[in-house]
DNA sequence: GTGTGACTTAAAGTCCGTC
DNA sequence: AGACGGACTTTAAGTCACA
């Protein structure tokens, strides 16, 4: 079995944020999303939904698929 | 300004669906979700979590990220 | 700069059905 | 095989104070 789905795509979230060197609190903004939910989101506590991933997408300059965790066995 | 990721993300899912021929009631029942359900999201009048966007991408047998629409300028 | 618990309200998702 | 409606339950969105 997989691990959860939100863990999953926190981890490749703060992949993502740290290789482009911005903090949480800047992507928050660029984002428009608040600062506490980009936490809750790369510590796997949250499932969140496609405007979100969208938004987080935007914000980092990146396609949605690559916000996206591959399939574990 | 990008069309609702709900209708890019519908589109994609019965295309992918249909390529694989299968019916929406197929599809809902190997991903265990309901089939109304499956019907309101290919009609973009849903905002699917990461998690329904995992069952859906298992039934397919494809990657999450296969389900991701492409940014639309 | 980030983690965490608690909270309200908006929307996801279910289940019954008809056309 | 699929669109659509109504009523319902559960959960995400979004925010806050504080560590």
């Amino acid at each position: 079995m997989s691990r959860d789905v939100r863990v999953r795509f926190g981890e490749r979230l703060r992949e993502v944020r740290t290789g482009h060197g911005i903090s949480q609190e800047r992507l928050a903004a660029l984002a428009e999303l608040h600062r506490t939910f980009v936490s809750l989101i790369e510590r796997g506590e949250r499932n969140v939904t496609l405007q979100t991933v969208e938004k987080l997408a935007l914000a980092l300059d990146v396609e949605m698929a690559e916000l996206m965790p591959v399939q574990e066995q």
